[in-house]
DNA sequence: GCTGGATATCGAAACGTTTTTATGTTAGAT
DNA sequence: ATCTAACATAAAAACGTTTCGATATCCAGC
């Protein structure tokens, strides 16, 4: 096996030093025409390539950016945030980065546990996606590390961040269900202390408010735990347990969204007909279930894509640069929502 | 910016030579419990982490994997090759490996493009998902890089491979519609040169014959190009077109068997009372869309898990070993197939 | 013609490990 | 006691780059 050939071997053969060909090859410093010329010519005799650890160590970079996530996410193999990785996937392939990923549990202690590619300096920047632990995050801020938030933002501290414009879409949902003659608009989330699920309650409330529609308490469950189909399926069960007669619901998310459904088909409810649904997220089921879920499209690669971009550039940057990227989103309407029939006050 | 400690620190703190705390950290040579103890303690102290890079130059190992997946199958964001790849992600962190992914043409030529991480010797081992160019992987097979192929095979080169047990589960599938009481069985599949296809469409006639069903040419669709939505719609079409009027088909997976579903719907035929479908792979969506399918599920986490397994293998081993597993496979009976009502011959 | 600032190239140090070879020490066999 | 083999530690080389400071050349401006 014979070795492959080194910038010393390129240096030999081109009648130069180490340092020149190196400036040659990173497109740095003063080098003149005819000896760039030369080098790559050498280069490319040799199909040179620098190693990627030589210049690592060299140069204190790895070529990579961390990507991380939480554990459940991670393991239910969420679609919504494995969308937003294969996005950064691909955008990264373009800056020639690539992605580590890594995930990580819900409390965080440094002494404990720190995710490795952290610990071996193997990542120029992360990509943190969905809520973490707070400390997690100003740990890797003291490191030094350009730090862009997906879809989770904090308030104090200020990241870049890549978020939905979550209120718009919720309130584009809520619009659209009140075209339709609907007022007995039901709200089902979970998770409430996530920001994007915040937002999307409180945009819910305040269109509904702007149209003059005021709802007793028990239209809105808020106090479920995870935002997942169960919970869509026991908040629902609690909705109408409550006594409320929504004439339509906008869930928090697809997942739940589907939960929703269940539960109703399990009481023999019709959908649209007797309870119109909106979703959020447009994950790819949704346009499969029956009935087809009318949804908030959310560009999921497209936000792993920004999320890259921003990371590239604050790894380049001198100074820290902080961006904040709304996502458009998107009505999708399928057969979850119908106008409503007759109104009954 | 305080520095963090190197290897130097922790030896000199400990009175000891840098080769003996290096010793210690990779649990290599002799080294006195005394003298362990200590390194490892002042490594505790300082919380020495030795740097990816430097390692990595020293060893001339990159403590990654790369994993090579072909164009299409990334951007269509396939979701049967994501699963397969979320499963080496999660074995390789068991592992202490990175995850690099990579795509790469159909056509390959090491003159004009080669992945980055081979390059930049930048993995220790590859896994190849799905149908690739064979230039490729004898290249790759030149650098001595170990390679495990996942739901692909090569029939002259000796690689290890992770397969699916593509004809058990073809069996299965048509044995069940056997035993339905459908012997008009039709089967639609596309890109019948990879080897997954060509073993389910192999096995689908044999389990035919030794049930002794003989049936006309036009019961097979072999010849569409793609095993997609699309593929199984104009598949189904052309089916039908030809004279053929099977009470059950047999698709060569989901893919094709939701583009069949489609098809007959639009030809206002019942699933499953007029025609019974099976499908291959059990992606997410087939047990949400209406009929749920009837299907082979292939444990693809579990494919990405023991090719990562093997490669680990073959990076450690001195010897280049050869292993290939068949992952065993399900029969997952849902809505889309029923038993024949009344035997028309 | 001298000075000073670009421009072009080089030499050597530095990056933080692992690995190889050497050296000393100890215990068991003779 | 002596020799040998195993064990424990050390010293130094090697890994393949980037980067910093030095040196040399060139040209314009006075």
């Amino acid at each position: 096996m014979k070795h492959r050939p080194t910038i010393r071997d390129v240096a030999r053969k081109a009648g130069l030093s180490l340092s020149t060909v190196s400036l040659v090859i990173n497109n740095r410093g003063h080098v003149s025409p005819g000896t760039r010329e030369s080098v790559q010519k050498v280069v490319r005799e040799l199909s040179y390539h620098p190693t990627r650890s030589a210049r690592g160590l060299a140069s204190k970079t790895s070529g990579n950016i961390g990507f991380i996530l939480s554990e459940e996410h991670f393991s239910q193999a969420e679609p919504f945030y494995t969308r937003i990785f294969l996005g950064t996937e691909f955008e990264a392939r373009e800056h020639n980065y690539y992605i580590l990923l890594t995930t990580v549990g819900n409390q965080f202690d440094p002494e404990v546990y720190v995710p490795r590619f952290l610990l071996e300096r193997n990542v120029d920047g992360i990509i943190i996606a969905g809520k973490v632990n707070e400390k997690l995050i100003s740990h890797i801020d003291s490191l030094g590390l350009p730090i862009v938030l997906v879809d989770f933002e904090i308030k104090r501290a200020h990241h870049s961040a890549v978020l939905i414009d979550n209120w718009r879409g919720a309130t584009l949902a809520v619009e659209h269900l009140l075209a339709l003659g609907h007022k007995k608009i039901a709200f089902v989330g979970g998770d409430i202390r996530h920001p994007s699920i915040t937002d999307r309650y409180e945009a819910y409330h305040n269109t509904l408010h702007m149209a003059g529609v005021f709802l007793e308490e028990s239209y809105e469950v808020t106090d479920e735990e995870e935002t997942s189909v169960e919970g869509g399926t026991s908040a629902a069960e609690r909705l109408f347990a409550s006594g409320a007669k929504p004439t339509a619901i906008f869930a928090a998310n697809d997942a739940m969204a589907i939960g929703c459904i269940r539960h109703l088909k399990s009481r023999g409810l019709r959908i649209p007909e007797d309870v119109a649904i909106v979703g959020f997220d447009d994950i790819e089921i949704s346009s499969h279930i029956e009935p087809h879920i009318t949804t908030i499209r959310v560009l999921k690669e497209e936000m792993g894509k920004i999320a890259v971009q921003r990371v590239v550039d604050s790894i380049n940057a001198k100074t820290k640069i902080v961006v904040t990227t709304h996502v458009p989103v998107e009505l999708i309407v399928r057969e979850s929502t119908v106008a409503l029939a007759h109104v009954e006050d």
